[in-house]
DNA sequence: ATCTGATGCTTCGATATTGAATTATTCTAG
DNA sequence: CTAGAATAATTCAATATCGAAGCATCAGAT
């Protein structure tokens, strides 16, 4: 499957690599996509209520840096967890501009019960590469680029909970 | 960065290289869509007007097909693409339920401006990698699924112009 | 104490994206 | 030839997503 553009084979390799990686991610998620909301959850509302679950409330702020997504992008999807009362806001009282997220218990008995098959399907999707082939890909997208500028951000009393499964 | 998964050594594995894949993934093509943006495209529409400029015209059908997209998203940005001058409908008089669509000289213009800077930033992007890297990247992405089903879709007289480049 | 700038959330306008329902058209089996 | 199935496009209702604008609140400087 090549590609239309012409160009050196410098260029040729990058592009060839590139496309394969957008669509073999593309596909996962796609598949993951299609099971999470067999289970009435949008990628995105997976993404909140797993990280509360396990990294425990925080505000919509915080939650927007961990997930990668804007604040507008967080009040509508918590908005949509609100309705369907898995999630709860809590306006702080020492600083009244943030909102707290709160798991509700049905909340918690829903992600709790959907991250094992949500676990399980990574694993069978991944388990068409080798172990060895697993972690050489896992290095491979670490020294590609995991997004972090350079390392300056909020780094106060952060050192814990570096990641949560973030899509 | 460890998930908070407990599980088989297996699953962390599964799973650590599935976020490593997915964040990658993602951190890259943030970036191409903001260059894109920057020159007033959109990530579907430059596919559109990449498709067309390489596979040349062709139906909103096989436009989705291509594109993997919904025939409802095709719609939508064909609309927006025609809006600006880019696209233009033609409906088939053969079969007058089939709509072709056409790059504009304008359209023309802009996409063949604008696709040598997109090919280098992905240029620049992949060449964080060596290019052994780069093509081991390409073969374990491959391996881990295109998303083709198996191999059971309009082969009739498909062979050529398998892929653009397609994001 | 007050002004100013930063911060957190909401709202809004665009665009994307899907799947379902609808419409128009074509094809196919009788 | 005609009825019903299949196909192409559109429309609609949700949801996502961003960035910008707006509002409330807080923190720092004078």
């Amino acid at each position: 499957m090549p590609t239309h553009y012409e160009g050196s084979a410098e260029t040729k390799r990058a592009l060839n690599a590139f496309i394969n990686l957008a669509r073999a991610t593309n596909s996962v998620q796609a598949r993951l996509t299609v099971q999470l909301e067999g289970q009435g959850l949008t990628v995105g509302q997976f993404g909140v209520l797993e990280a509360l679950l396990h990294l425990g409330p925080m505000s919509q702020c915080v939650l927007g840096a961990k997930l990668l997504r804007s604040g507008g992008n967080i009040t509508l999807v918590i908005d949509n967890l609100e309705k369907h009362g898995l999630v709860r806001r809590e306006r702080q009282t020492e600083d009244r501009r943030t909102i707290v997220i709160y798991l509700t218990p049905k909340g918690r008995r829903l992600i709790k019960q959907v991250v094992p098959g949500h676990a399980k399907m990574i694993l069978k999707e991944m388990s068409r590469l080798e172990p060895i082939e697993q972690e050489e890909l896992r290095r491979l997208c670490r020294k590609l680029g995991t997004g972090e500028k350079s390392s300056s951000e909020k780094n106060k009393r952060e050192k814990k909970h570096d990641s949560s499964e973030t899509e």
